[in-house]
DNA sequence: CAATATTGTTGATTTAAACCGACATATAGG
DNA sequence: CCTATATGTCGGTTTAAATCAACAATATTG
């Protein structure tokens, strides 16, 4: 993507981590549909060489290639539940009563971590 | 991306619908945790231009720039069974006895759908 | 309402993502 | 084994993703 950001440059751990293992995932539900690369990226509308990237969780791929795979093996509403604020115990928690539209000014406490 | 691949350009209303509520939810998130789009942005190592584009759906974005906004907010760990083998009920059926390395060769019956 | 911070927008620049052709290698299955 | 297919790799081209500066618009809070 150009002028590369930090995060697909040199990804933390946890995250290429995720990638790695959500390629191999896609790898493996097609090869048990036994369709080929070529196959699957012309259902998609990619080509077979970032069919390939996928499957080795290249993070610099966008993500519409990936969720297109998802789409085109019948694995996408696994997506479904991902980030809802319902699941977010977390955030729950920090919401105060109201909701702004926009984060509050006051530069926040820890800046770094 | 470049060349911008057809699933990027024109996604198939699932694809659509899964970016816009996953970028929606991230941004919830983001909110309730009383963070600008400049200081996810920072955590995650992206630009603030980047981060707005997440929290839009944007398709041609990186998926790294996602996963890491979900990191940072602490919600990759909801990544963790995305397309798993063992959930994959119909990859299970379809499989055959063996596991093999590449797609078989025959061009397969539906070429088109 | 005023002051401040956040978010959106625009135009310009840099750089690599996506593509392709061609070839090498690996795999499958007769 | 042999052959067809699948997958990997390489160099080169095209094009837009990511960044940034600057400014406008919007939202928050006192």
């Amino acid at each position: 993507m150009a002028r590369v950001s930090k995060i697909a440059e040199a990804p933390p751990h946890a995250v290429a981590q995720a990638l790695a293992r959500l390629g191999r995932n896609i790898r493996t539900a097609r090869l048990r549909r036994k369709l080929s690369h070529e196959q699957l990226a012309k259902r998609i509308g990619i080509s077979r060489y970032v069919m390939a990237d996928i499957e080795k969780g290249k993070p610099t791929t966008g993500i519409a290639a990936y969720l297109g795979a998802l789409w085109a093996l019948g694995l996408l509403t696994q997506m479904n539940g991902l980030a809802d604020p319902d699941r977010d115990i977390e955030g729950k928690t920090l919401e105060s009563a109201r909701r702004p539209k926009t984060a509050p000014k006051r530069k926040s406490f820890d800046d770094d971590f």
